[in-house]
RNA sequence: GCGAAUGUAGCUCAGUCGGUUAGAGCGUCUGGUUGUGGUCCAGAAGGCCGUGGGUUCAAGUCCCAUCAUUCGCCCCA
C-alpha cells in the first residue's frame, strides 16, 4: 500500500465521494431550479484570469486572499476569490448582448489564501445572484424574496436576513464627524458590534479619533423590532428601507425574518446601498448569505456604469448545516436495476437483458466483475440499486429472469421480455 | 500573519502512577450460505501510538523541536 508519494490533498480542499456528490447535487439543483424560476440566466467565467482582473489595481486585501502565480509567459495569473470581480469584468466585455437589467446566476469554484476553519475552505463554491442596469428597490426586494425561497426549498427554517443601509450608516457616521480616511475601518469596527464587546468597539473607535464613540454605538446597537429601529433612527433619512420593508411586504417575504441593524457594516467597501446578511440558528457557522447594492459594479473595466445588486450563497456552509441538521436524505440510488452474471456462461444473456432496459430507457448497470452471486447483490445493496435481476442456466432456458425487489426482499420469476415494463410499472405508479 | 488545544487501526475513540505481547465499537475481508444483499453467528486482516530528537533500566504515556488538524483572532461564503 505505502509508495513514494502520500495521497494528500492541500489544505483546504476536499476529495467528493459518490455519495457526498450525490447530496451536493441534489442541494445544488434546487438553488438553481429557485434562480431559474427567478428568471436569473447562468453564465461562466474562466478561471484562469489576468491577475489584475481579480486584484484590481489596489491590491492589499485581495492580494493575500487570492492564490496568485506566474505562467510559462511570466504572465500574472490569479484564481477567483469571489464571482463579483470576473462578473464585473464580464458585464464590461458583454454588456451590448445582455438584456438590461440584466439577472445572472453563476455557481463556481472559488479559491481563497486563508487559513481553513469549519465553514472555511480554501477551495469552495458560491452561488451568485445578481442584477444589473436598475437602481430601483423592487430589485432589492425581489432579492430579499429570493433568498427566503432559496431556503425554504432547502427546509432551512429559522434563517435571519439582516439589513441595512450604507449609505444610512455613511450618514450616520459622517454626522458623528467621522473622518472619511476613517469610515471603512470604524465600519469594520461597526461590523463586530454582535460578536464583541460594546465598550471594545467604542475603545476601537476612540483610538481612530472618533469622540462621541459611545453615542454612535446608542443609535447603531438595537434589539428591539424593526418598527422601533426605525423610530430611533428617525433624525436620518431611512425612506430606503421603510421603502424596501414595503416592497418586500408585496412581495410575500415573511418580515419575521427580516431584521433592520444599523449596526450591520458588511467588511466590503464597495457596497453603496442595502446590504444583507444571512445566518441560520447556526451562527457559529457564519454568515451563509451575504451581499448588498453597490454602485457602478464595472468601473474598472469600463466607462459604462452599471449599478447592481447581488448575493452571494456560501454552498459549502449550506451544505454543512443541512448535514448537521439532518436536512438530506442520503442514499440516492445510481441506477434502477442491477444485472447480475450467474456465471461465465450467462454474460452474453446479461448483455441481452442489459439492452432490452437500455433499449426501454431504464436506467441499469451490469455486475462487470465475475464472482458469486452474494457478492453482486451487496454491491447493488452499496449503491442502493433498488432491482435485481437473476438468470441463472434455469431462466435462461426458459427464458425468463428472477427480479428481486431490494427493499423488502420479494422476488418473482417473469417473462424476460416483461422485465422493462414490469420495472417501469414500479415507477409510474408514483 | 498571531494565539490556544489536539495528534493511537480506514472512521470514532479508550489506554490508570512511565512497566512485559497497544485495545474497543464501527467499517473492511473470509466463512456459516457452491442460486440471493441488508439482519444474525464465527473468524481474519489491519498500528513506525503524526515525525525527529532527548530524559530513563524502561516512553503511546515525561521534556524539546517539527509537521498536521481543530478552535479563536485577522478576514470572510
Amino acid at each position: 500500500m505505502k509508495k513514494g508519494v502520500e495521497p494528500a490533498i492541500l489544505k483546504g480542499t476536499r476529495d467528493f465521494l459518490p455519495a457526498d456528490m450525490a447530496q451536493r447535487n441534489e442541494v445544488l439543483a434546487k438553488i438553481k431550479n429557485t434562480f431559474e424560476k427567478f428568471g436569473y440566466q447562468q453564465i461562466e467565467t474562466p478561471i484562469l484570469s489576468y491577475a489584475e482582473t481579480i486584484l484590481g489595481k489596489e491590491k492589499e486585501n485581495s492580494q493575500k486572499m487570492a492564490y496568485s502565480f506566474k505562467d510559462y509567459g511570466e504572465r500574472d495569473i490569479a484564481l477567483p476569490f469571489d464571482l463579483t470581480m470576473p462578473f464585473s469584468r464580464f458585464v464590461a466585455a458583454n454588456w451590448r448582448d445582455l438584456p438590461i437589467p440584466f439577472k445572472r446566476f453563476q455557481i463556481q469554484r472559488v479559491w481563497r489564501a486563508e487559513r481553513p476553519q469549519r465553514g472555511r475552505l480554501r477551495e469552495f463554491y458560491q452561488c451568485d445572484v445578481d442584477i444589473i442596469g436598475s437602481n430601483e428597490l423592487v430589485c432589492e426586494a425581489e432579492i430579499a424574496k429570493l433568498i427566503t425561497q432559496v431556503f425554504d426549498e432547502l427546509k432551512i427554517k429559522d434563517i435571519k436576513i439582516r439589513v441595512n443601509s450604507r449609505k444610512l450608516l455613511n450618514e450616520i457616521l459622517t454626522g458623528f464627524g467621522v473622518e472619511k480616511d476613517n469610515l471603512i475601518p470604524a465600519i469594520r469596527l461597526i461590523d463586530k458590534l454582535d460578536k464583541i464587546d460594546n465598550t471594545a468597539v467604542v475603545e476601537g473607535l476612540k483610538k481612530l479619533g472618533i469622540k462621541n464613540a459611545a453615542e454612535i454605538i446608542g443609535v447603531l446597537k438595537t434589539d428591539k423590532d424593526n418598527q422601533a429601529t426605525l423610530k430611533q433612527l428617525e433624525a436620518y433619512d431611512t425612506t430606503d428601507l421603510q421603502e424596501f420593508l414595503r416592497l418586500s411586504r408585496e412581495f410575500g417575504v415573511d418580515e419575521t425574518r427580516l431584521v433592520l441593524d444599523p449596526g450591520l457594516a458588511r467588511g466590503l467597501d464597495y457596497y453603496t446601498g442595502i446590504i444583507f446578511e444571512v445566518v441560520s440558528s447556526d451562527e457559529s457557522l457564519g454568515t451563509i448569505c451575504a451581499g448588498g447594492r453597490y454602485d457602478d459594479l464595472s468601473a474598472m473595466f469600463s466607462s459604462k456604469e452599471f449599478s447592481g445588486i447581488g448575493v452571494s450563497f456560501g454552498f459549502e456552509r449550506i451544505m454543512l448545516f443541512m448535514q448537521e441538521n439532518g436536512l438530506i436524505a442520503d442514499g440516492k440510488p445510481s441506477s434502477r436495476v442491477l444485472i447480475t452474471v450467474f456465471d461465465e456462461g450467462s454474460l452474453d444473456g446479461s448483455i441481452k437483458i442489459y439492452k432490452s432496459l437500455l433499449k426501454a430507457s431504464v436506467p441499469a448497470e451490469i455486475y462487470l466483475d465475475e464472482t458469486n452471486l452474494s457478492k453482486q447483490f451487496k454491491y447493488a445493496d452499496k449503491k442502493n440499486i433498488p432491482f435485481v435481476v437473476v438468470q441463472g442456466p434455469d431462466e435462461l432456458r426458459d427464458n425468463e429472469v428472477i427480479v428481486r425487489r431490494m427493499s423488502n426482499g420479494n422476488q418473482k420469476k417473469i417473462p424476460a421480455s416483461q422485465l422493462a415494463s414490469y420495472i417501469a410499472g414500479y415507477y409510474e405508479a408514483n
